[in-house]
DNA sequence: ACTGTGAGGTAAAACGTTACAGATTTTGTG
DNA sequence: CACAAAATCTGTAACGTTTTACCTCACAGT
C-alpha cells in the first residue's frame, strides 16, 4: 500500500507549501539580505521537514559549480598501496564537505594530458588532485593557464606557483645516509623514483648531500626505481652482492617493495640484513614490512594525511585561498625509528 | 596569442553552424530514425570538428541519467590493499564507458544506511557497487525497493536476487582444510570473516564440510577475523602455541594480514611454519606474501578482476540486462599453488 | 497630495538537454 | 493535377536553480 512515489522535493514545493516565490526560497535558504527573518525561519524550518536538498544538475547547470573533485590516478596497480592510502585520506578530507570524490584512471598506454583535457574543457570539476608529478609535468601547466584549481602530492619545478602537500624526499635522503654512516657503511646504493619526477630529483639531491656530508660512496650502476617489480629488484640486488670486493653495504629504499625485494636479494646471496648490509626505508604507517622482522631503519610517510591535507587544501584554494598559503613539505618529527626483530 | 575565451560548443552551436533547430542537431546525434542520413552525417561531422560534447548537467537535469557509479566504502585502513584493487578494477571497467565513478566513505561511527540513503533520494548515482555485504544487509533491500541498480562484491543470503561477483569462499575454506589432511594436520584453526558477513558464513560452511570429510577437528577457541590488527592475531596464535598438548598445527587464513600474524604468532613461540604448523591463505595476486619465503598454501583471489567483473556487470543491469545473468562466483582453476621459500 | 525611500517580495530569463506536438516539405497515388 | 501520406524538420515546454530587473507597499518628508 500508499508505496507514494514521493517526489524529492524541490524550491518549488517550498515555495509552494510556504505561499512565497521560488525566487524568495531560493534567497531565503542562502541567507540572503533582503529577505525578512521571520520569512526565512519559516522557509527553512519547511525544508528541514521536507528533507529538501538542492538538486546537483539544477545547480551545476544553473551556476557551473560541479561540486566535483577529481583525483587523477594511474590505473596501475604498482604501488598500489600507496594510492590506496591516498584515496582514503582524500575521501576522510571531504567525508563533510559538499564535494564529491570522482576518480579518472590515466593508464601508461595514454596520453598523461589526455584526463586533464577532458576534465578541463568538459567543466568537469571544480577542482582536481594529482599525483606522480615531474619536474616538468605539462599538466600542471594546462590546469593553471585553464584556471583550474588544483593541488598535487609532490612538488614541481617549473617555476609554476601552485598548492601541493609533499612528503621531504631530500631530508629523507639526506638522513638515511647519516644514519648508514653511523652504522659504519661504506658503499651505499639508492633505489630512488624516477629521475623525471620531482620526488625523484630531490631524492637525488638528499642523497648527494647525505654522501658528501659523511664521505659515503655510491654503490651506483643501479639504475633501479621503486616501480620496478620486487622481482627485479631482488634479482639485481643479488647480482650487485656477487660484486666480492665492492659490494654494496647499504641501500635506502624509497618504497616498502623495493626494501622487500633488497631483503630478498641480500639473503638469497646468503648475506644478513642488519649485518653485512644495512637498510633505511621509507613506508607508510601500519605497512607490513616490521613483520619481516628484519632490523630495517624505517622513516614513515603517511600518505593518508597527505590526502587529508591535500583535499583540505584543495577546498580552500578553490574558495579562492591563494596556493602559496597551501604549499607544505611534511617530515616526521620523530624519524629513523628503527624496527628490530 | 587570441586567448579566446572559447566558451564550450553546445547544441546551439551545432545548430547555428548547421542552419538547423536545435532539436533537429539533438535527434541526429542520438541517431534518431526520423532524420535524413545526409542531415546526419553533416551534424556529426561538424559535432565532431567542434569536439562537441553534451553537458553532464544539462542531459542530467533533462533526462534524470546521471552517468554516475557510486562506489561505497568502508574509510577504513583495514584491508586497504582488498580495496584498493577492487578501486582499480572498477576504474578499468568503467574507462571506456560514459561513466563517472565516484567514491562515497562510509565511516564505521555512522549509519551504513546513510550513505544509501544519501544516493536514493539524491538521485546522485544511476548504479550502486557495495562490498562486504552482510548475510542480511539492509542496504540491498532499500536499494532494490528503490529501484536503483546495483551490484555487490559478495553474495547475500536474505532470498534477494541481485547481482553479484563473489569469491567461492566455501570452496576455498574446504579445499583448504583439505590441503591440511595431505599434510597430515590434525587441529585445524580458521581466521575467518564475521559471521555477519555472508562470506565469513561460506568460509564457516566449507570449513565446516571440510572437516567432516576429513576428519580433522576444529581448535575453536579463536574468535579472530581478518578485520583484527595484525598484532591481536599474532599475539592470539602465540598464545595459542602455549597450549602444549592441544595447540593447533594448521591455521586458514583469509586474508594477507592474517597470515602475518599467525607466521608472527608461531615463530615467536619457536615453531616452524611448514613443519610443526602449516598454513593455507588466501592473497590477492601479486601479494608480497611470498616475500615471507616461508611455506605457505596460497590461494589466489583477484580482487582486481572482481571490480572490473563488476563494473561490467553494473553497466549492463543499468541497461536493463536482468540480475539473474550477472551472478558470479568465481574460484581460481588453479588452486593450491604451494610458494615454497 | 505628491514624491522619495527602503523593505520585502516577485516574474522572467537563462543554463543545455530532450519529449511532445506540430509544421513544412517531399513523395506517391489515382 | 490534386490530395493524402510519408518524410523531415522545428518551436515550445520542462527539468531545478540563480540572476536580473522590477513591483508593491508603508511610511516619512515636503
Amino acid at each position: 500500500m500508499a508505496l507514494t512515489k514521493k517526489k524529492r522535493p524541490t524550491l518549488k514545493t517550498i515555495a509552494y507549501m510556504t505561499g512565497l516565490g521560488v525566487t524568495t526560497v531560493s534567497k531565503a535558504l542562502k541567507d540572503a539580505p533582503d529577505i525578512k527573518d521571520s520569512t526565512k525561519q519559516r522557509v527553512r524550518l519547511i525544508a528541514e521537514q521536507i528533507g529538501y536538498q538542492p538538486d546537483r544538475a539544477g545547480l551545476r547547470l544553473r551556476t557551473g559549480k560541479t561540486n566535483v573533485i577529481n583525483l587523477i590516478l594511474s590505473a596501475e596497480s604498482e604501488v598500489s598501496g600507496m594510492n590506496s592510502e591516498l584515496i582514503l585520506g582524500v575521501m576522510r578530507g571531504l567525508q563533510k564537505t559538499q564535494y564529491n570524490l570522482v576518480l579518472s584512471p590515466y593508464a601508461v598506454d595514454m596520453d598523461p594530458m589526455e584526463a586533464v583535457y577532458n576534465i578541463v574543457d568538459t567543466r568537469a570539476a571544480d577542482g582536481v588532485i594529482l599525483s606522480r608529478i615531474e619536474v616538468n609535468d605539462r599538466r600542471l601547466a594546462y590546469l593553471a593557464k585553464a584556471g583550474m584549481p588544483f593541488v598535487t602530492h609532490g612538488r614541481s619545478s617549473m617555476g609554476l606557483d601552485h598548492a601541493y602537500v609533499d612528503f621531504d624526499s631530500e631530508q629523507f635522503a639526506r638522513h638515511a645516509v647519516q644514519l648508514l654512516a653511523t652504522a659504519q657503511c661504506r658503499r651505499v646504493a639508492i633505489i630512488s623514483a624516477p629521475l623525471a619526477l620531482s620526488c625523484g630529483q630531490y631524492l637525488r639531491q638528499g642523497f648527494e648531500a647525505g654522501l658528501k656530508e659523511t664521505g659515503l660512496r655510491e654503490y651506483s650502476t643501479y639504475p633501479l626505481t621503486l616501480y620496478d617489480p620486487v622481482e627485479v629488484i631482488a634479482e639485481s640486488t643479488f647480482l650487485a652482492m656477487q660484486q666480492k670486493p665492492d659490494r654494496p653495504d647499504a641501500f635506502v629504499c624509497c618504497s616498502v617493495g623495493s626494501a622487500i625485494g633488497v631483503i630478498g636479494g641480500v639473503e638469497k646471496a646468503g648475506l644478513k640484513i642488519g649485518k653485512d648490509v644495512h637498510i633505511v626505508a621509507k613506508q607508510p604507517p601500519g605497512s607490513m614490512l616490521k613483520w619481516f622482522g628484519r632490523p630495517v631503519h624505517v622513516i614513515e610517510d603517511d600518505f593518508k594525511a597527505a590526502g587529508f591535507a591535500i583535499a583540505n587544501s584543495l577546498v580552500k584554494v578553490i574558495e579562492g585561498a591563494p596556493v602559496s598559503e597551501h604549499q607544505a613539505v611534511v617530515y616526521p618529527e620523530q624519524w629513523g625509528k628503527i624496527v628490530i626483530d
